[in-house]
DNA sequence: CCAGACGTTGTT
DNA sequence: GTCTGG
DNA sequence: CCAGACGTTGTT
DNA sequence: GTCTGG
């Protein structure tokens, strides 16, 4: 699954990435945890990209309560085409989750162990992610969240844990967010990034502390 | 018809 | 909003 | 994902 | 054990 993540890029090598239409101011982020916000890519007017900030945890825009979103976090691919929590995000609101790596707890014995994965000598990429706007009919509030699409695991993955994000290379980002893209297109996307373009450490349980957001959480431990 | 769920992960 | 279960 | 709370009444 | 908050 993916369940904490990381983002350090700077603002202006992220805009060249994902071909954003401007460039984001953004503090690097060592241990980004669900419920708060995150920057993710989406499609915008005029055939561009924009930058959004939106809570991570996904509110169907049906939800009577904010409060299920906190367990939206992930979103499976193999079923997110008919889940009523995702099937309308994935037809319409489709989007980009930029990361430098992720971390996945590893059982061990009675305990776990955090490690971290990202793209084989480190640099920024785009997890496959859906969006969705809500408007909390209580107080009037309007609120823009995300899930994290997870897949099977790959085989570096697969020695830590049984699920993974789905990890999108720069060459499939435009099919992920074309508005018009038909679920065959879309299908194929979602397999595991290969394990031989991937890393992986442990790292200190340091990060399993989301109020710890520093530097040490992505060291080697 | 109305009521209630709508999710993932991990653990048992 | 839409589907399932009663 | 992990960490931390998990309750009511009455009084200040 | 289960839920909420980060």
């Amino acid at each position: 699954m993916c369940g904490r993540y990381f983002l350090t890029t700077p603002g202006a090598v992220l805009a060249e990435a994902f071909g954003l239409d401007a460039m984001p101011e953004l503090a690097p982020r060592w241990n980004v945890a669900p419920s708060q916000r995150v920057p993710i890519v989406r499609a915008a007017g005029g055939g561009g990209r924009e930058l959004a900030l939106v809570r991570w945890g996904l509110v169907p825009f049906w939800a009577k309560e904010a409060a299920i979103g906190n367990r939206l976090i992930n979103a499976r691919a193999e079923s997110l085409a008919e889940k009523p929590a995702f099937r309308d995000s994935y037809r319409k609101r489709r989007c980009l989750v930029p990361a430098d790596g992720f971390f996945e707890w590893q059982k061990v014995g009675a305990g776990k162990q955090p490690w971290l994965l990202r793209l084989r000598g480190g640099g920024v990429f785009g997890m496959a992610g859906l969006w969705s706007s809500w408007r909390d009919p209580a107080s009037g509030e309007p609120l823009e969240s995300c899930a994290i699409v997870t897949t099977a695991p790959n085989e570096l993955a697969a020695t830590v844990h049984d699920r993974m994000p789905v990890l999108l290379p720069r060459a499939l980002h435009a099919a992920w967010l074309a508005p018009a893209a038909s679920p065959s297109e879309l299908a194929p996307l979602l397999a595991p990034f290969p394990a031989d373009g991937m890393e992986a450490f442990p790292v200190s349980k340091l990060v399993n502390n989301p109020a710890r957001d520093e530097p040490a959480c992505i060291e080697p431990a």
